[in-house]
DNA sequence: TGAATAGTGTCTATAAGACAATATCCC
DNA sequence: GGGATATTGTCTTATAGACACTATTCA
């Protein structure tokens, strides 16, 4: 049962509090979650994005997003908008930046805790078949600055044409990526983005897809075999022009942070 | 002049928005900021602490925080409370998380957007002494786990007395710490610690400090100055009872990113 | 002179970049 | 067999850790 900020339980000596805020007095912002549903598919960093068919910023590309619920902690809206919007559950979800400008939507305050999420082109791709809606756009994402000096990009549609981003997004946007690069190297995050089992040649280029610049080959393979987060599996591929190459799998590491 | 949600200037087609999103059918949640406010001093990491007057959780103590206003941008209100509260301005702040918890005010839903600033302890130890207050303190963090795991911390006194965390200001400290030791490596953050001119060993001492382990003191040196970060500046220590250092400065680089 | 820390030089271990050689699939 | 990519091995280079040695201040 929600509890309203006009009906608190208070324990007594709370009106020193409730007198220097007093909710009539001073109007509270409303809070969001937007998300950045990230994936790599054929080399290319790519967001959902979806249609605006209202004003303001109606024809442009938003974020997926929703209100925070008074009794809902932000996560789990984050959550909520997933399934409810994309109908997607149980994918990588993370907090990525909280935006807060006043002049970021022209309605009123609207403060939005940004989220990102990681999942593989194939489970996406199936999420946006079933939703069977036309207002759903799986963005190439350009990014025109290099390493993790932040700012906004350009969303691109299948066809090339630049999609034009709604309110801030593109900034939501930028931020998600900067944040992605930054986590690459120091987290196993990119395993993520590819699927049970996977070569690491596909993850070498989600790799380069994130981070913009071929990455050495060698090292890479290197590096990967040698964290013992991946475990062969045997199994090979298959129907391809070239010797197949070996099936890995992404082992979870116990939480051992080591201090050098 | 705040517009205030009750009165918003609308284009018109908005009813179907504001049909969703009723104020007064859906209760919005309180938006505040909380300042971890940190240094470190005698090799130990510290942050600024305020002891609680009023219920709830009287007695205990608490991050600098204030309610954002409706028309004040997030990073402003935390430069405010960085200012109004502690008396300091145009330090290093960055947003750190927001925190959202249902529960994490019993008195009614209150969102918080933490953020986490640095300053020298000189500095921070004259706006300490000009405020003139009593109820605050300048806490030992004492961190019960190691690397950038995460999780709640503890506050100690220079008596070497626990003192009582408000609301989830533990955690809200230890994401600071963990973000803080995640920075470390690949960013200049270290040199907001320290004042104009140091010693590369104080400078040592505040990543070991951070760090909570020792760090090689060669490889140290040699990647600070190989690093371009710092310039000599031909002045030395005095009053000390062995070879005295070489005084060092802070030369912030160009944004240079490179992909490497 | 001795205690204490600053600063330099050298050796070793580790990880990355470069590149060559061999392996294995489909056509 | 030829084309293409996988996989392995070796050499080189850059950086970190270890450690020895010298330098400089004050008591």
């Amino acid at each position: 049962m929600p509890r309203r900020p006009s009906e608190p339980i208070l324990p007594h000596s709370e009106q020193a509090f409730l007198a220097a805020y007093d909710a009539s007095k001073f109007p509270r912002p409303s809070v969001t979650v937007d998300l950045v549903l990230l994936t790599v598919e054929n080399e290319s960093l790519r967001a959902l994005l979806l249609k605006r068919l209202e004003h303001p910023d109606r024809d442009r590309w938003a974020l997926p997003g929703g209100f925070v619920g008074y009794d809902e902690p932000v996560d789990v809206a984050a959550a909520r908008v997933l399934r409810d919007k994309v109908g997607l559950e149980g994918i990588f979800v993370e907090q990525l930046f909280t935006f807060g400008d006043p002049a970021r939507d022209p309605r009123m305050r609207v403060i939005s805790v940004a989220h990102f999420a990681l999942v593989s082109p194939m489970t996406l791709r199936r999420a946006i078949d079933t939703s069977r809606s036309n207002t759903m756009s799986l963005a190439t994402i350009r990014i025109p600055w290099i390493g993790e000096a932040d700012g906004p990009v350009h969303a691109i549609d299948s066809n090339g044409t630049e999609l034009p981003l709604a309110f801030d997004h593109a900034h939501i946007l930028g931020k998600a990526v900067a944040r992605l690069r930054g986590r690459l190297n120091y987290s196993p995050i990119a395993f993520e983005l590819v699927g049970e089992e996977f070569t690491l040649r596909s993850l070498q280029q989600v790799h380069e897809a994130i981070l913009g610049h071929p990455v050495n080959k060698d090292a890479f393979r290197r590096r990967i075999l040698a964290s013992g987060q991946t475990s062969p599996t045997g199994k090979y591929q298959s129907s391809v022009q070239h010797r197949p190459a070996e099936l890995y799998r992404f082992v979870r590491q116990s939480h051992t942070s080591d201090h050098t």
